[in-house]
DNA sequence: TCAAAAGTGTTATAGGTACACCCATGT
DNA sequence: ACATGGGTGTACCTATAACACTTTTGA
């Protein structure tokens, strides 16, 4: 039996022992942030298997043979939420050798920021339960996944400024408080709402609306829509949020 | 036999068939940039091996069974270059299912910026040729090394700006003009130098030395050196460069 | 004394920060 | 009329950009 040697024949698959590389696997880890009214929250499951039964854990899944990373990711991302369309990135891969207690697997984990959706009703015996977590008050998770998810939430917060992440979370119409509130709430920082207000105001992808707020007890606030075709040109620009 | 069933058992080695979901492996590539006098460079070998026999590609390697992902990346660039210590940086994992010709293999990227030293000397039969390339001149590469190396020169560009990575590639001692040459070079822009050193003194960590220059034929430059310590302090506290 | 690169200074403009203040609505 | 949050204006200060200028060296 040919045995690897390693340097000798890089990535070609037929000279490396099954026994001895091929115990081995790679699966995708979604870290699903959700947010709505100021909360950002994260979609996690209940393990209804060993290892780590009963634990809460990211929704994830080995890749199929001939399915891509990020194909992978959405097929996982639809089946929790039957959202579709929804944009993922690639946070980080995590592949330290015992991470997994049966054997080797690395796992890519995947971040996408949705609106926390009613949850498809899913199979009991993949998952005992499957519930949205406000971010500040997460229980004990399988795996690594606790160091995943602060990764991939220092991510979403960089990512954020980056990308515009955000438009999927904020109604079609929205005022400049709500995507105020928005930005505080992911950064975890406050801002002064004049100084705030002038700055996102300059960048021209905010469609200020004829329309306005109605049935508050305070002045209505104007609405704007997020005119998506500019920002994408500013995007191309280098343009970014500096908050 | 058993078999996979989709969500079933996630992430359970023993339920997954070998000769459905073992058919695959995970390499690491390196992305090694080289950085002196104001030239960027990238290691490159020459493949001795099908596929690709002959064909220039990123020094990449099989991951051990008993080894983490960045302890790989680090046995790479170290067999190639003798170095050690040098903060190496995943870029992202690339997995498109046809990527490589001979089955299912999906790679991790590393980045790292070092001093193009004289390379160690190699294997032949792993490698026909090691050599450093021009960032502006690089040959057809085997593989996607074409997408992994532009992608990875992006997050060079991104980093070196939040991170000291820079640190590494210059002299113990070194002028305010090499330390603008450096960005300049690896972020493909120019700048004003008065500007430029302006903004860059008032951060703390440039330490202006008693000594400067001997022998050139123009005023001789002052030396700084590099105070990684008041750096990290500052990179704590949210600093990076804004070029 | 000249070329070459180091290093400093000046000015106008833009942008950020910290506020105070006014406005429109429902109760 | 008042509480509530929406929305605007101002004054100060700092950062930036463009550019001209001075300094030190070897040849």
């Amino acid at each position: 039996m040919k045995t690897y040697q390693p340097r000798l024949l890089q990535e070609d698959l037929y000279s490396i022992p099954i026994d001895a590389f091929f115990k081995s696997a790679f699966s995708v880890d979604c870290v699903i942030f959700g947010y709505h009214e100021a909360e950002l929250k994260v979609l996690l499951i209940q393990r209804g298997t060993e290892p780590f039964e009963n634990y809460w854990a990211l929704p994830g899944d080995l890749v199929y043979p001939n399915e891509d990373l990020d194909s992978a990711a959405l097929r996982i991302l639809n089946d929790l939420t039957s959202l579709t369309n929804i944009p993922i990135q690639q946070v980080k891969t995590f592949g330290k050798v015992d991470r997994h207690p049966l054997g080797r697997v690395i796992t890519i984990a995947y971040l996408a920021l949705v609106e926390p959706t009613d949850l498809a009703p899913h199979a009991s015996s993949w998952a005992s339960d499957t519930r949205w977590h406000p971010i500040d008050d997460i229980p004990q998770l399988a795996f690594d996944h606790r160091e995943i998810l602060e990764v991939s939430l220092e991510e979403l917060r960089s990512r954020i400024l980056h990308e515009d992440l955000w438009s999927k979370v904020l109604p079609a119409k929205f005022s400049l408080t709500q995507f105020q509130e928005l930005f505080e709430t992911i950064l975890g920082k406050t801002f002064d709402k004049g100084n705030f207000r002038k700055k996102v105001v300059k960048f021209k992808f905010l469609q200020k609306l004829e329309e306005a707020q109605r049935g508050v007890s305070h002045r209505p606030s104007l609405l704007y829509s997020f005119d998506a075709k500019r920002y994408q040109e500013m995007k191309a620009n280098g343009f970014s949020f500096e908050f």
